[in-house]
DNA sequence: GCGTACCAAACTGTATACAGCTTAGAATAT
DNA sequence: ATATTCTAAGCTGTATACAGTTTGGTACGC
């Protein structure tokens, strides 16, 4: 009967959320006191959470002045997908040398099951979620718990410019029918179940970093949407 | 005239200082009112800086029962050092399409400028801290500011076992002369500037590996280290 | 018109109080 | 002796108060 989970973890993830989503604008000052409010807490367990987001690479912080959104610059992001490269491409390797090959079918099997939504969902939100998992369940087969800690917090920070990358995507090229994304990582496991680290390496190293070059395009995008009269 | 550091960020130095020492023994609660007490202030900035480095891997927090320090888990070690290989990889990668040649030198002339000091040196802490700046140099060489912020939350996190590992070298084979890493980084800079960034990587990722090896008898010795009866 | 000094409002930084939960230990029953 | 319940001490979670700082605006001097 113990409450599992504290008023601090509810505010933190409420705002974690609000932050991914830039609900804070681009270096905007965050009041504290406005959240409160807002979130029906006092200063004390929002500030606590604040600091959480601080150290996710959420927010910044002056001595004296608060806290800030992180700003939205085009560096940074492309600095996250080579980040995400890094982690990615690592967890591929420990995978090829040391994943049972069931696990491994069982991450194929994923992208199997999910194969019908993906193709015909039109929800950017769940197309991403989808997309994160495998990237999850793939870094997850290297059985690193550290690894995959650093890709859930990339995931967490770059989701925003993806969700507009993809929109911008759907856009452009709607009615194309199958998924660019989808085939590029069937064409990962199958390298990883054929036991060639290096091509898979290089499938899933091409597959992040076609996404990254259009990433300064979205940071664009973002901009004009965050700024735009009506929300 | 503005005071640029505030006192939680004294009192989140303080911590993540002790919490890198293990002056919390792995898994022990902490308590907030001792530390309020010790540091000279009241529980509201301790528990502002306890987050923080909930966030930074340092400890972990159970909702209504506090801060806990980090278990010592030889598994999570190693998944620190790996996660190490990835980071310092990539960066290597990064660094030989993009880094300019005459940053690349100054590396180099780093490791000849510290040289004597690092045969001579028998202070572990000095070795580490110079250790850690050639290869906190080499990622920044990548121009990428998230695989240095990674770079800087490992260091602190298998600082401890680091440390533990550098002394059992030290007293194992004392008076050996040349040290092994300054070589192995030597080697690595030269892969850099011939341009052959396949080599180069192959040989940090021995260098890395080479000490990754040795750390679950590392952490069998921190244990015993930690325990001891007297401090 | 431009720059500077000053003032008030707003906000942050921290201490403190207290409610509620957790936990360890004593007392009791089996 | 062992298990169980109860109790009290200690600790965490959060609200609130207030001191000190920052900030934006206004009045004044140049």
């Amino acid at each position: 009967m113990a409450k599992t989970v504290s008023n601090v973890d509810r505010i933190y993830e409420s705002l974690r959320q609000m932050a991914a989503d830039f609900a804070f604008k681009p270096d905007q000052r965050i009041n504290e006191s406005e959240l409160a409010l807002s979130l029906k807490a006092s200063r004390t367990p929002i500030r606590e959470a604040l600091n959480r987001l601080v150290a996710d690479g959420f927010l910044t912080f002056q001595s004296g002045r608060g806290f800030y959104c992180r700003s939205l610059d085009p560096q940074r992001i492309l600095d996250l997908y080579e980040a995400r490269v890094a982690i990615e491409c690592e967890a591929l390797r420990l995978t090829c040398q040391r994943a049972k090959k069931k696990k491994i079918d069982a991450v194929s099997n994923y992208l199997d099951e999910i194969e019908p939504d993906y193709a015909a969902c039109t929800d950017v939100i769940k197309l991403l979620e989808m997309d994160e998992e495998f990237h999850l369940r793939l870094v997850k087969l290297s059985q690193n718990a550290e690894l995959e800690r650093m890709l859930r917090n990339l995931n967490d920070r770059i989701r925003y410019i993806r969700m507009i990358d993809l929109k911008r995507l759907r856009s452009k090229g709607k009615g194309t029918g199958a998924n660019p994304s989808l085939s590029a990582h069937r064409l990962v496991m199958s390298e990883v179940r054929n036991g060639k680290p290096a091509r898979a390496e290089k499938a899933l190293r091409a597959h992040i970093q076609r996404r990254r070059e259009e990433a300064t395009e979205a940071v664009r995008t973002a901009y004009s949407q965050l700024y735009v009269p009506t929300g």
